[in-house]
DNA sequence: CGCCTGTCTTGACGTCCGTCGAATCAAAGA
DNA sequence: TCTTTGATTCGACGGACGTCAAGACAGGCG
């Protein structure tokens, strides 16, 4: 492990973040910014958008690697790739039971994306 | 990304799309993902999150690029080019007005992320 | 017309990203 | 222990992205 790596950011965005009064109330901070971007960027893949909604439309709220990975035409190390990113957005954990890794989705940040994107009547009647 | 890229997008969103039921409760087709990803990656960035928040909470629903440039560190042409893409990902509009260019918000799509992110508590509480 | 100011486009550069094959790690059985 | 199966990591390749300097374009004003 000792390589490189050094930053790691597996956002953590549950805690402390003052979270958000929507993006069309008050100008977004530079540092609320630089928070969220990653969130959104890591949702900015086809692949992994779809991703994350099997994983969070999931039965038991957890979906199998097992069963992620063949509903795409790509290999096993790319899904795991993009899981890997999706984990690192701090928008899935990840959790080995037995011979599977099984994924889940944190809905709290999910809240937090929509909470920043949502319009109330005034903004949206004024455009 | 994902390969491909048939076509620049422009993304249409406020016409024909469907429209998204919320991510956690249905999963998101490939169709879907392909034409909503863009948008969410044009937001994947911190410069681009913040123009968009600039603009969407601009006094009269608009913001002009001379407003926008100095409130960064980064050249004129790299503003523009972060408008560009808000532009093409179909989040934002732009109307010259003799020597300025004026931009403005697109409240639809950004509506249609936000209920894409959407909770419900069922699957909230479930995880 | 000519000049100035504001904005966008072009071309280039270095970096990051998506993808794959091969190697590695982890758990379960023979 | 050795083998098998599932998942991740490593190394590499091609393409896309963020940035800038320089040039081009548009509108306003002498």
């Amino acid at each position: 492990m000792s390589k490189q790596q050094v930053s790691f950011p597996v956002v953590d965005l549950n805690a402390d973040t003052p979270c958000c009064p929507p993006l069309a109330q008050r100008r977004v901070p530079a540092e609320t910014a630089a928070v969220l971007a990653p969130a959104f960027k890591a949702l900015g893949d086809p692949v992994r958008l779809q991703l994350m909604s099997m994983i969070a439309s999931a039965e038991d709220g957890e979906a199998c690697v097992c069963d992620l990975t063949p509903a795409f035409d790509l290999t096993g190390p790319t899904i795991s790739h993009h899981l890997k990113t999706l984990r690192e957005a701090g928008l899935v954990d990840a959790e080995r039971r037995g011979t599977w890794v099984y994924y889940r989705a944190r809905p709290q940040i999910l809240r937090q994306l929509a909470a920043l994107l949502s319009i109330e009547p005034a903004a949206a009647a004024r455009a």
